[in-house]
RNA sequence: GGUGAGGUGGAUGAGCGGCUGAAAUCAGUAGUUUGCUAAACUGCCGUACGGGUUAUUCUGUACCGCGGGUUCGAAUCCCGCCCUCACCGCCA
């Protein structure tokens, strides 16, 4: 949620961005500003009215002390109307507030400075890349839900029967290799300083709301409508709330924290290739990695984040490229984001593994994430996230990659985690 | 799930329905003293939204788990919900 105090002081500035992000209701900028006025008259008079009533309570509570009952009835008759005017004023404040707040929802963040123009994902921009996807496989390579079956690594048919499509069994050397890179990827994040954790899976309203998910993206997660609980799509959310509702002091900053967490995604809509394999499920494993950031470090913090992944992929001996996204491909919340894809052979195609985001304070605004500054100041922090990494697309792209007639390859730092060196 | 107790500022913890935005202590912070540290003493030390002034400061309103109600007036009384703790039940 943007600061309406931002709007108020560079209406123009704002809506030259939020046309970056082919927002195209510039008009709205406009309309909170004035409803953020109507607000302001509202609570003055509303304030004045409340005064009122409570300095005459005061001489109420006098007068019936010296036994002057007379004078403190008038002054109840008195209080009685600003009590009218009072709630009269109340009703039509919450409303504009609730009014206020809709229209202020439904702004999408601003895009920084850096992100280029562009409406599609062609008009991404390629920052850096490593790896050789001109990968040269053996005579007999398959995609890899071919290779799933060969090795008996994931059941899709199974996971259909016993949940529904998009809920896949991993088996055997599949389910040990998942755990073999969510273990991997966790001792990578810690021994760069994250704290690990283990998030609920679930959370309420409040949480879902914090991060965004709510109101806007309701269909795109499970609802256990009997507790009023949300399946979490990515640990970011729990571990974004986390610092719901905080003042932090501003040594604490930066806090880095890394999960491991299924998520979930209900993804209606979806067809077609896209989702053949182990492409896009409804459920999947990832590690995430997170930070809440001083403002003025916040694009460091988004290098230094990125260039981890980055290590992180590297050692996974994928090529990949790293994709600056432009203004109308990148998410509602994001000021800056970074997509990392890796080629998988078989498929002949990128697929997108993790995503690095700068949110600015457009998160901690609505999740009132703040610290108190060196001159004792309160201000919005800034949140970061990124997937460190998505494990279903990396599996995809190590089995098609790394397919010889003898068997799968298993990248060199997954040996200790793994137990092997090969899938035969 | 049942019964009981309780939820107050960063923490501990007071608070006859009006003088309580809230005692006290601790932590924090600025300073004084001391050769340094420690100690002692002094000041400051919640958030949000307004208004006037603007590097300052003054002022209004709201907030004592959340939401309603009673009252001229509620942290304080009543109702509902949530959460925590203890015991019991169930259980990986």
């Amino acid at each position: 949620m943007l600061q309406v105090n931002v709007l108020r002081q560079k209406p123009d500035w704002v809506k030259e961005r939020l046309a970056v992000k082919n927002f195209n209701h510039p008009q709205l900028v406009d309309e909170i500003i004035a409803l953020d006025d109507e607000r302001k008259k509202l609570q003055a008079a509303y304030d004045n009215a409340q005064s009122q009533i409570n300095s005459a309570s005061k001489d109420i509570g006098k007068l019936m002390g010296q036994g002057k009952k007379d004078e403190a009835e008038t002054l109840k008759a008195e209080v009685a109307t600003h009590k009218t005017q009072v709630a009269a004023l109340n009703t039509q404040m919450t409303e504009v507030e609730k009014n206020l707040h809709d229209k202020l929802v439904t702004l999408p963040n601003l895009p920084s400075a850096m992100v280029p123009p562009g409406k599609t994902p062609e008009d991404n921009v390629v920052v850096r890349s490593g790896g050789d996807d001109n990968i040269q496989l053996y005579a007999g390579a398959v995609p890899h839900w071919d290779l799933i079956q060969t090795y008996d690594l994931v059941d899709f048919e199974t996971g259909s029967k016993v949940t529904g499509r998009g809920f896949p069994f991993y088996k055997g050397r599949g389910a040990k290799l998942q755990r073999a890179m969510i273990q991997y990827f966790l001792d990578f994040n810690t021994a760069a300083g994250y704290t690990e954790f283990i998030p609920p899976f679930m959370v309420n309203e409040a949480s879902a709301y914090g991060t965004g998910q709510l109101p806007d993206k309701e269909g795109q997660m499970y609802h256990v409508t009997e507790d009023n609980f949300y399946l979490i799509p990515t640990s970011e959310v729990p571990l974004t709330n986390i610092y719901r509702d905080e003042i932090l002091k501003e040594s604490d900053l930066p806090i880095k924290m890394t999960a491991y967490s299924p998520c979930f995604r209900r993804e209606a809509g979806s067809f077609g290739k896209d989702v053949r394999g182990l492409n896009r499920l409804h459920q999947f494993e990832k590690v995430e990695i997170l930070q809440i950031a001083h403002p003025d470090k916040s694009y460091d913090v988004l290098e230094e984040m990125t260039h981890h992944i980055e290590k992180l992929v590297q050692s996974l001996e994928l090529p990949y490229r790293i994709l600056k996204l432009c203004g109308g491909d990148m998410g509602f919340t994001s000021a800056l984001t970074y997509d990392f894809e890796v080629f998988s052979a078989a498929q002949q195609r990128w697929l997108e593994v993790s995503s690095v985001s700068n949110m600015e304070s457009y998160q901690t605004n609505r999740l009132k994430c703040r610290f108190k500054d060196a001159n004792g100041k309160t201000q919005l922090a800034h949140s970061l996230n990124g997937s460190s990494l998505a494990l279903p697309r990396i599996l995809a792209s190590i089995l098609e990659n790394n397919q010889t007639e003898h068997g799968i390859k298993i990248p060199q730092v997954l040996h200790k985690y793994f137990g092997a060196e090969i899938i035969s």
